[in-house]
DNA sequence: GTCTATATCCTGATAGAC
DNA sequence: GTCTATCAGGATATAGAC
């Protein structure tokens, strides 16, 4: 994310523009599966899961209910997932890794810090819209996950910490930004991102393709110099 | 919120730095119990659910745990609340009315627009810090009330967001603002703020008092002018 | 790999004594 | 207003046939 410009053939809009939670979960390259390694059938209850936890939570929701959106007796999800817990975990961090991607992958591409902090937040946000139901149980049901499974997401969260906290630090040194705490305007941003995904639903008038605009300009003025300290740079 | 100086007697301070659950949920001149109208020993459920809820969710809990927290058999609960939903209306809906009122006195009380903003998104950040609990509660739970209930929160939210909106409004009448989507930058704003819920606990190195002056600042560098604006004011 | 059937335990809420 | 005891149903997960 520092080499700005060298994968500029990598286009930061492609990644962000896809707008199935299939494509959420599924891996940039994967091909065998719809998703990576696993069976169409663990794919439809990930699916089933993924819509029902984002629904109604975590532990509203039932394996039965699962099980027959999926199209299967209650036994039949114990075949693919040990318990639903594991089930959530693998949503969780297939959605993590999705989203860490998505940000390593828009930084790599953009010219210039202030390119790079529009396309991440405005894609981030997006993201949060876009696959909103992921983005829930990425961001709100985490808590829900026993520690071992909180701890290995919790490396994947500091990860995407690291590629805003990143991009700002570059935007300070080329003058860019005039930022006076990194991690806590960092938090601010993914903050603003994150909620996206709290308020958003289909049938809100903004799309996700406006969001995406809108927060990357307020992130880009979030951080934007002061009059006083551009009229310096500029001198 | 537009007669700025006029409830200048009333600190701005002063509401936001109560610190204790049960400050949170009492209204501003109670008097009679704790926390207004209600029995000590139902002050003493909704404490013990607060806890519990914010700790595991509304739907992990179970009513054996807020009846053994709060010191009282299983049964003793439904004598002060009809069902485990009408105890997280209760609140959800002091929460809501607490944080609404917080941000209508400060604004209030303030002497200029960039003041007010200062003081409700800085205020509103800090509570949710310092009532993360309730915070997490009215912001992360609502789901989980009935549709009726939903309802009648909902109206609280709408004030909230009508406050912050107004505040952008008079910024940009006094030229103090430049918002080119008062909607979406007071949804961003609010975002940044309810979102401190999620991230806070006593651990963390930030104190709600840190988190108050950091997001106060946050959001005027949000809404001021750029170089170019702000010139053609001055001159 | 999927089913039917079921074990085992826990859930929200209530009945009725004190 | 609080208790003990309990209802009636639902929860996750497993056993074993096919």
């Amino acid at each position: 994310m520092r080499a700005y410009g060298m994968l500029s053939t990598v286009p930061s809009t492609t990644p962000l523009s896809e707008s199935t939670l299939l494509a959420a979960l599924a891996p940039a390259g994967g091909r065998q599966s719809a998703v990576g390694d696993v069976s169409d059938t663990a794919v439809r209850i990930m699916l089933a899961a993924a819509d029902a936890f984002a629904q109604r939570g975590f532990h509203a929701t039932t394996t039965r209910d699962i099980a027959s959106r999926a199209g299967l007796s209650p036994a039949g999800v114990y075949v693919h997932f040990t318990s639903k817990e594991v089930l959530l975990f693998e949503l969780s961090r297939r959605g993590h890794e999705r989203a860490r991607d998505l940000l390593v992958e828009a930084a790599a591409a953009a010219d210039s810090p202030t390119e790079a902090l529009r396309a991440i937040i405005g894609g981030f946000s997006r993201w949060h819209a876009e696959h909103y139901e992921l983005g829930r149980i990425v961001q709100f049901e985490f808590r829900h996950l026993r520690p071992e499974h909180r701890d290995a997401v919790l490396g994947l969260r500091k990860e995407i910490d690291q590629v805003v906290a990143g991009v700002l630090r570059d935007g300070v040194d080329t003058g860019e930004f005039a930022v006076t705490d990194v991690p806590a305007t960092a938090l601010a941003l993914l903050s603003m991102a994150i909620d996206v995904a709290r308020w958003y639903t289909p049938d809100v008038r903004r799309t996700p393709a406006a969001i995406e605009a809108t927060y990357g300009e307020l992130a880009f003025r979030l951080v934007r110099p002061g009059e006083a300290l551009a009229a310096s740079v500029l001198s």
